[in-house]
RNA sequence: GGCCCGUUGGUGAAGUGGUUGAACACACAUGCCUUUCACGCAUGCAUUCAUGGGUUCAAAUCCCGUACGGGUCACCA
């Protein structure tokens, strides 16, 4: 096609092809070094899917010296949403990721290979068709959405293989007095390439994760650049990936069935083709069907809903991990105390049938985590996710830190910690009788010994008789048994075992009852150590108020 | 419908033709320990790798068909 059409069809452009060849060299970087790039949609949204595929993505770029940047895809301009940049960012922060290159703010960017905002890449990609339409290799296309629908029904009807190719391509046959008549009537147009792919043609791609692709070459005359002068995603990927220099795609399997369009567009520009490494998606199990996590459907899919949960962020990191290379598991129990960047990702590793999303298994994850820090952190965490969360808890562990972090520590220091906690949410509900504030609930959960005026004794004689704050653990443990002996109920759990029928109950039940009495829940940790932060006083107006 | 990908217990999975009697972890069950719970310990949990055929002395592992699940066929990414 003639020059002058061409500046015609893509005005303004100033460089060419060349200009930016240059520009965005081949990187300085040692042979094996990946680089790598995440590159969301500027829609705030950050899902669970683009965390998993950005943790390998910085894994494998971290173990091999090389870069990852961050690029966003906003060629859509329908998709916007405000500050989304920035909440992307925020969002990512959160767990501890951040960027060798791209942006880092709303109008910032660091980094020698930008812009890294697709929507300021425009004249570069322009400058590419402009390129292609000059040898030939493309094309404007006025046909409207209409007629798009009809060629459509029209294959449909006569069962053909849908899209614009081939024959049906009609703009391919324009000649060029029809697109200058069409130009002057100020029809809207698009740039095609002028596919002379094959279907019937195999390619073979070797995908890191998934081996040996095969699969049929493309022959649609895909979009390249839109009415709106911006380029389609297929095209801005092979651009941008080209330009920055890009060693590994990392993406989502919902783009295999796009890699012939890929593939073919790196060859006919002339480009070196990166290696891809394509995921498969996190599913879910919804009654007996597995499918997709979906954005409307699940809350678990975005990542805000693990900070509104409280679940840590080590821990889901720790679990994605743990999905996504199948040997870290092992590696990680093995060596509990070391950095993850210690471990050894690689590609073929990684499972290819969709995993189904765990959310058991994550929380084990993070109970094990929160069971290893200590007391202190516990309640720093806590206060810190209560804060944005939950205002009047988060006054209540102020006023009440000492308690708190007491409370955090029962058996926390010992070998073999306790598992209380796999979400700062639930702290409230777990242990919210050690607070006066919050213990208005007087649902008792009384077990073998539910007689009221048999509890009222029980609750009576031990603290007119048995209960000494000062007590050692030992003495107390006595007491309890002294008691029960005076009640009838059996000291010795072996001899009751032997002969349950010569007693009331057992010790186990007495303590039960005080236990209920003063927390309302049959499962607590340790009951001294629980007695010991409450305080005599606190301990005689729970009792009081059973017995109102 | 065309094309592509996948299928090992409730879950994540190990496994790449022969020490696999199918690891390990989570979940579950039972027992022990224990004044509750939690922790810990012990034991159990796929006679079989979606299914049918084939290759082979030997197959979860290789080949073909079938079923089921997923993805994709836009001027969205």
């Amino acid at each position: 096609m003639n020059q002058e059409l061409v500046e015609r069809l893509l005005p303004g452009l100033t460089h060419d092809v060349e200009y930016y060849e240059k520009l965005y060299p081949k990187r300085n970087l040692e042979e094996t070094s990946i680089v790598t790039r995440y590159a969301p949609s500027p829609t705030g949204f950050v899902h669970l899917g683009n965390l998993f595929m950005l943790s390998i993505a910085r894994k494998m770029a971290r173990q091999t010296k090389g870069i990852v940047f961050m690029r966003i895809e906003d060629t859509d301009q329908e998709r916007l949403v405000e500050n989304g940049i920035s909440k992307i960012i925020e969002a990512v922060k959160e767990f501890g990721f951040t960027f060798d290159e791209g942006p880092i703010s709303e109008n910032e960017e660091i980094g020698n290979y930008g812009p890294y905002i697709q929507s300021k890449r425009k004249e570069i990609y322009q400058t590419y068709a402009k390129e292609l339409l000059l040898k030939g290799l493309a094309y404007p296309d006025f046909t409207t959405k209409e007629e798009l629908d009809m060629i459509r029904s029209e294959q449909e009807k006569s069962k053909r293989r849908i899209g614009y190719y081939g024959k049906w391509a009609r703009s391919r046959f324009l000649s060029e007095e029809e697109i200058i008549k069409n130009l002057d009537e100020g029809k809207p147009y698009i740039i095609r390439l002028r596919n002379n792919g094959d279907f019937n043609h195999k390619i073979v791609v070797m995908d890191a994760i998934r081996g040996k692709l095969e699969l049929p070459e493309d022959d649609i005359d895909q979009v390249l650049i839109k009415n709106d002068g911006l380029p389609t995603y297929h095209f801005a990927h092979v651009i941008d990936d080209h330009l920055m220099r890009t060693t590994h795609v990392i993406r989502g399997d919902e783009w295999l069935s796009s890699l012939p369009i890929h593939i073919n567009l790196f060859k006919i520009l002339g480009f070196e083709i990166p290696t891809y490494a394509h995921f498969s998606p996190l599913n879910k199990k919804d009654g007996n069907t597995i499918r997709k996590l979906s954005k409307r459907k699940d809350p678990e899919l975005a990542v805000s809903y693990y900070h509104e949960m409280g679940i840590p962020s080590e821990a889901l990191m720790l679990y994605l991990a743990t999905v996504t290379n199948s040997n870290f598991e092992e590696w990680y129990l093995a060596h509990e105390n070391e950095d993850i960047d210690n471990f050894t990702m690689s590609f073929n590793k990684v499972g290819i049938s969709g995993t189904i999303f765990d959310m058991e298994k994550l929380l084990n994850i993070s109970k094990n985590i929160l069971s290893r820090i200590t007391a202190q952190e516990m309640y720093q965490k806590t206060l810190e996710w209560a804060k944005k969360y939950d205002e009047a808890f988060a006054g209540i562990l102020e006023k009440n830190c000492d308690i708190a972090i007491k409370t955090f520590n029962i058996e926390r220091n010992s070998e073999k910690p306790r598992k209380d906690f796999a979400m700062f949410s639930e702290v409230k509900n777990n242990i919210f009788y050690m607070f006066n504030e919050l213990f208005i609930n007087k649902d008792y959960e009384w077990q073998k010994i539910s007689d009221i005026e048999e509890i009222k004794k029980i609750l009576s004689t031990y603290l007119n008789k048995y209960y000494d704050e000062k007590d050692s653990e030992e003495v107390w443990f006595n007491k309890m048994k002294e008691m029960c002996d005076e009640l009838g109920y059996a000291s010795n759990m072996k001899e009751y075992k032997q002969n349950p029928s010569q007693f009331k109950g057992n010790v186990a039940d007495v303590s039960t009852v005080i236990r209920v009495a003063l927390t309302t829940k049959s499962r607590t940790p340790n009951l001294y150590d629980i007695m010991q932060i409450l305080g005599l006083e606190t301990i005689k107006g729970r009792f009081n108020l059973v017995n109102e």
